[in-house]
RNA sequence: GGCGGGGUAGCCAAGUGGUAAGGCACGGCUCUGCAAAAGCUGCAUUCGUCGGUUCGAUUCCGACCCUCGCCUCCA
């Protein structure tokens, strides 16, 4: 079965082709670096990794982009309240972001455009948008984009000039929110939204230079002139939390189609700015929407700090469908870290097994990795994935049991387990711990020398101390075997 | 008010017009000097409520209840 994916436009499951195969562009909105980021975030980010790999695994060629904005409102509002200069303080979040990216196995994206790299892209396109009169400058000196005038607009190659193609949304049928009155602003509409953001004094100087003034760019201008620039004019993909869809991802789709070929290579064809949007749902922590003030607000290192790996981190958000509103609990991640060890213990013992192995590497067995491709295939489905390795795990235990595995049989399967994780990359990390300390090693010996001894008192002594050297001890037929506790 | 997700065992979570995956927790057993660990094994006559369609519905349709999200810069 081939990749299927569901997608915002048609709101239905569709098989997933790139425009020009094996090649596929995933664009992928990441961070607004003014702060670590929270499991809610990660989530998103995993399951962006999640599609580059599954992309992979189908044998696509990905390039994978994810933006980082390092210009917004609470940038410099932080950047006031600590006096500090924009590159040094976002440089600091950019590199937590890639630390708690790594911790969580997720492969880093081939491209990591900065927005402030990339201000003269964004004057090109908001140019673009002015010379084709669905954009303005407001009298705050404030460029906008103009939403009923690109609905009007003639058709042009590549441009639907159609606004609310994600959410189905009747801008006649809008009410004003409560959180915007439309008289604060200068533009025409309440709807439109800022493509450049006159300078302002609070900006202090952050600003750069522009046809219109100095300024900065408005958010999301920036995911558009940055995606197009490292992508093209058409991508693949496209994917974001679902908060995103509207208003973020629908105003990129109005700037991009409305700009119409930037760079003026839609080949001829009316390729849409994005074939194929994928957006994540939320989380919850607890039970609850996540927030400071009930005490469920998780950063990664925060889940760090309290023991739990990051492979575990990554297992529990991985447990359950993207598009499913997922809640995430502490007791959860425990729920992880057992069913990882159980993971554990049979590649250990596979590769106990395969050790003895000899020949040339086997061809991976195929039922485990048919039947998992099967279950990802299907729109990610992760949690049927979980299920086919699981059964797959019971059932390699049950053969080591029974003597029935032979060397080969156990190399080959490990080969399967290989291709699996390719994409769920949940494998223990082969250091971890190959290094047993010597004075925990002493009493392991002694140990066994004093269960030889029938001395079980002393045997159990040494049991503690071991214990609380920070490991066990456990017995089995070849012998004591030491884990970390 | 508009749009859109959900409600499946103690918890997390798949799924199908033909009689409920998987994980965690829990019980039993094996192993063990005892443990631990591990392994094996058991664990939803039932899928929010009430109707309807059907030989048959958790799955389709309708109504209702509950819950969550978005509605202009929150992943």
């Amino acid at each position: 079965m081939s990749l299927r994916l569901h997608n915002t436009l048609t709101r239905t499951v569709e098989p997933f082709v790139p425009a020009t195969p094996p090649r596929v562009g995933l664009y992928c909105c990441g961070p607004t670096v003014y702060d670590f980021g929270h499991v809610g975030n990660f989530r998103t980010f995993v399951f962006a990794d999640l599609v580059r790999r599954a992309l992979a695994f189908n044998g696509l060629v990905v390039t994978h982009v994810m933006n980082v904005t390092d210009v917004e409102d609470k940038i410099l509002r932080r950047l006031r309240e600590t006096g500090q200069a924009l590159r040094p303080f976002t440089a600091t979040y950019i590199d937590a972001f890639l630390s708690d990216l790594a911790s969580l196995r997720c492969l880093r994206p081939h491209h990591l455009p900065r927005a402030t790299d990339h201000i003269a892209d964004m004057v090109r396109l908001i140019s673009r948008l002015m010379e084709r009169g669905i954009a303005y400058k407001a009298p705050d000196g404030s460029v906008y984009f103009n939403i009923e005038q690109y609905r009007r607009s003639e058709r042009w190659p590549g441009c639907a000039c159609r606004y609310g193609q994600l959410v189905h949304i009747d801008p006649e049928q809008q009410r004003a929110s409560g959180r915007v009155s439309a008289d604060e602003y200068d533009k025409d509409h309440v709807a439109d939204f800022a493509l450049w953001k006159a300078r302002v004094p609070e900006d202090g100087d952050v600003f750069w230079e522009s046809p219109w003034g100095q300024g900065r760019p408005g958010w999301h201008i920036e995911c558009s002139a940055m995606s197009m620039a490292l992508l093209g004019d058409s991508l693949d993909i496209h994917l974001g939390g679902e908060d995103l869809a509207f208003p973020h991802h629908e105003d990129e789709i109005a700037q991009s189609e409305g700009a119409g070929g930037l760079r003026g290579d839609l080949h001829g064809k009316h390729l849409p700015f994005v074939r194929h949007w994928l957006h994540g749902a939320h989380l919850l922590v607890e039970g609850r929407k996540m927030s400071k003030s009930l005490g469920n607000y998780f950063t990664v290192r925060d889940l760090l700090a309290k023991g739990f790996d990051g492979r575990e981190v990554r297992f529990l958000l991985l447990s359950a469908h993207y598009r499913e509103t997922f809640n995430f609990t502490l007791a959860g991640l425990e729920g992880a870290r057992t069913a990882l060890a159980r993971l554990d213990e049979c590649l250990g013992k596979l590769r106990e097994r395969a050790a003895s192995h000899g020949g040339p590497a086997p061809a991976p067995v195929h039922g485990l990795v048919e039947a998992f491709q099967e279950a990802l295939n299907d729109d990610l489905n992760v949690s049927r994935a979980w299920a086919v390795v699981f059964d797959w795990v019971r059932d390699q235990n049950r053969a080591l049991a029974s003597g029935a595995m032979d060397p080969a049989a156990a190399a080959a399967e490990l080969a399967a387990f290989g291709a699996v994780d390719a994409v769920l990359a949940v494998a223990p990390d082969p250091a971890a711990g190959a290094s047993v300390p010597d004075e925990v090693m002493a009493r392991a010996h002694e140990r066994v020398a004093a269960k030889k001894a029938r001395d079980f008192a002393r045997a159990d002594a040494l049991r503690a101390e071991i214990k609380a050297l920070g490991w066990t001890v456990e017995d089995t037929p070849a012998g004591p075997k030491l884990k970390r506790a």
